[in-house]
DNA sequence: CTGACCGCTTAACGCATGTTATCGCACACA
DNA sequence: TGTGTGCGATAACATGCGTTAAGCGGTCAG
């Protein structure tokens, strides 16, 4: 058992990193050390404020939060949905101004980075950069995965697809049973995240439910026949980047 | 009149990264040295083909490209039109595999990057790699706000969002007049970036003729109002982060 | 125990957008 | 000169999803 073991707040980022590539001890050292004590954020308030200028970046220990961007209608889209192990706002280190904001969703641990703790790593540890790198490149791709599934996707295989993606990705960092997990959130904000009314995401679900596809009651989603779900969404889970391949 | 100034390759990459942080005349040597001769692709030609695992990664100097992916019935989603001084799939550079395509929707002038130059890159030039990576990070904002437009944005909305994004685009790299550029997409190509069918495109940019918004004949868009233009599409360019802000 | 509120479901109805089809025009090419 | 082909406009009709509204069960404060 290694003396350098990630402490427990950054272990789901490594557990996901370690997937792509290996993590060396001093990488985990250099992470471990530009994060600042965790921090506990309640549900339904603002983790980053859309339009500020943070001088840090979030880490997501644990929690679901999501992007969101608001209209002026007060209509909200999410574009992302962020899971435990996941930097939700890492790319705030270079864009400088928030162009969108990140919500808790429920209650959140997260640990900030300041900037300057993070420049420093690009500066020392090219090799911990692009993996850094990758993970913000990781969020394009599930952003271009959202993009298809609400241009071309019927709302039935855009719901399908969702649930497959956040299926895998909480599997990567261990938060999955078989074939079975917690997803602890509203039909609203569902709706939110597919572009659709809560009342169709509602007609959606007892869809699903009634083709015998999954179970869904009470935040948890029992995957019934994952075949028939992957084929609904036309699931490929290469954009998700879940297997080894060294950058 | 310096010495090291851009060759005419890289000046449209150069002139947008110029606009977001000083470029250093090693930084673009650097670049310079890690691209090929351009190359010529013919009009509705791959660059890069799905699912492929590339070993270099492309610049578009000249023309229109896309990212688009293919559905099982054949229907294609645009995630991104490209645009001259794009690096248009850096991404692959630590993606390793295409979760999506690129196509030259006019005749494109392109250069190669060997991935093996640009991971040198990453060792010696730390500030270089940032601006590379935020290059990538404006993609993903650019993914999100299409997600906004798709998702909660009027069909006329969307598409006046994307010609004030191109409008803004281009005139970052010299392509635009004064509230006029070219734009030799078909309505098809467009309805594949908006998700609508090409009967809706038409609907709707005689709609914004009608409101006397735009003048948009034979591939060439004059924006009449861009007052009401941007009303209409509750248009933001913070995204696009082209006000200078060191990484 | 009670009322207020929240989340989910279902129903009725309306509308934005899709689908299919036709036509005209410009252009390439035999 | 004729003919195919691609692109755009328009019309008629179909439909997936939005909107509004009502009801129901669970939960929590008092």
């Amino acid at each position: 058992m290694s003396r350098l073991q990630a402490a427990p707040k950054i272990t789901t980022l490594v557990e996901k990193l370690s997937l792509r590539d290996r993590i060396s001890p001093e990488e985990i050292e250099a992470l471990q050390k530009a994060l600042e004590p965790p921090k506990t954020v309640a549900a339904s308030s603002d983790i980053v404020r859309e339009h500020t200028r943070p001088l840090h970046s979030t880490l997501l220990i644990s929690g679901f939060s999501a992007r969101y961007s608001t209209l002026e209608d007060g209509a909200r889209q999410i574009t992302e949905i962020n899971v435990a192990g996941d930097f939700i706002d890492l790319h705030s280190l270079l864009m400088k101004q928030m162009d969108h904001g990140v919500v808790a969703l429920t209650e959140c641990i997260i640990a900030e980075a300041p900037h300057s703790g993070l420049i420093d790593i690009t500066e020392r540890h090219p090799h911990l950069t692009r993996l850094l790198w990758l993970d913000t490149i990781i969020d394009a791709a599930i952003h271009r995965q959202w993009l298809v599934a609400m241009g071309r996707r019927s709302g039935l295989g855009h719901l399908a697809h969702l649930v497959c993606e956040l299926y895998l990705r909480l599997q990567a960092v261990g938060q999955t049973g078989d074939l079975t997990f917690d997803l602890p959130l509203t039909q609203a904000t569902l709706g939110d995240a597919l572009g659709l009314s809560t009342v169709h995401v509602s007609r959606l679900i007892s869809e699903l439910r009634g083709e015998g596809v999954i179970h869904w009651s009470n935040g948890q989603i029992d995957i019934l026949d994952w075949h028939r779900l992957a084929e609904i969404a036309e699931f490929d889970p290469t954009y998700l980047r879940l297997q080894s391949d060294p950058v």
